[in-house]
DNA sequence: TGTACATCAGTGAACGCGCGTTCACTGATGTAC
DNA sequence: TGTACATCAGTGAACGCGCGTTCACTGATGTAC
């Protein structure tokens, strides 16, 4: 069939392909969009860096398509347990998913969100456009999922407590004193907590 | 007098450094760290680069030097009608001074958190300790003059309001696309004044 | 089935460029006598 | 007060380096006959 072009070859391109966007997705989360090189992250990959345009037209190219894969990671760790977080602790216990300690220290593995987004307003109009349709479907999720079905306010509980989780780990990673970062991270779960709790909790 | 140094030329020196040193702050939040050169900030300072080893032993002292300037500048403006922003209403108001439009399109006369923050986390010793010490002064001046002196959870109001603040310029800057930006900015405010004001709104 | 040819993913050297940093210098200012 | 000298903020050319990108090439794979 001349359609069906999944041969050996182009299969090994996608995997390669594959290897590439993911190791530039967790660069660009450790080092900044600035920060990751091209030629790094052909080395991760295992490649050298001469064969990075058969499979990109520009770094850029790239790069949207590795913040997308980390969005989209991003969004499926956050309704993991969606069921379980349904009702008037599903707040609190989103918060407490995000704002750890086990995230705050590996940012290669974890939300692309507070790595990224200063350089995402920077950058080229692929990356934006990216960005801002997979963040779209970040705060559709989070609003069909993580909070009680009959609330009238759940799309500002979606994006603020979203919000709320993106300063406050980038607040807790930038510090260089542990305890003041601790204490970064217990605040504002606790503010946000209490933001959606006040009606069971006193 | 052997320790009357302030003769013309030291004067004029300190001026010319805190002329270096606010153009740094701007392009620093304009750019990033990273993004912002010695180059060009020399010249918005009206100098030449090979100058600049006169003023800073390196890049990282600059910015250091800058990123405090930047967090100084901030804090006062968060305290600006520090009265007026007391009691029940005060979080409500600090959220419309900080998650509004004029501050998102306007990253360099801002504050240096949402667009500064994820570089200084990857940054030199001097930096990241200077960040630490100026983001204690921004926790503590809000604490002592932006909530009820006598609620029990001025601290953690204080830092997840902030961190509120911080997240949600992040995202509103960061979407291409200003109905969604905008959205952001007016969800966060709700959410962040809700948690504070449930005993009285509701 | 076996051979000749075409394809193309990946290699490795090279490019121009802007970065942070260095350094010999200039020329205005301040000091000594 | 006037002249000779020292200081030093700022100039401008140059440095090595890593960046994104280009390109002639190789060699394994797939196709044609």
């Amino acid at each position: 069939m001349a359609m069906n072009k999944a041969s050996k070859r182009t299969e090994q391109k996608e995997q390669t392909h594959q290897r590439i966007v993911t190791a530039a997705a967790r660069q660009f989360r450790e080092e900044g969009l600035g920060g990751a090189g091209v030629q790094r992250i052909m080395e991760e990959a295992g490649l050298t860096h001469g064969g990075f345009y058969t499979h990109f037209d520009s770094k850029a190219d790239l790069t949207a398509e590795a913040v997308a894969l980390a969005m989209k990671t991003a969004r499926e760790r956050w309704l993991e347990g969606a069921e379980l977080l349904r009702g008037p602790e599903g707040t609190r216990r989103m918060l407490e998913a995000y704002l750890n300690r086990v995230h705050r220290d590996n940012p290669g593995a974890g939300c692309p969100l507070p790595s990224t987004s200063a350089d995402v307003a920077r950058a080229a109009p692929a990356v934006r456009r990216a960005y801002a349709t997979e963040l779209r479907n970040i705060i559709e999720s989070l609003e069909r999922h993580l909070v009680d079905p009959q609330d009238d306010e759940a799309h500002e509980r979606a994006v603020g407590a979203m919000a709320l989780c993106v300063g406050g780990l980038l607040l807790a990673r930038a510090v260089d004193d542990g305890a003041l970062s601790d204490d970064i991270l217990s605040a504002c779960r606790k503010f946000g907590s209490g933001s959606s709790n006040d009606r069971e909790q006193r």
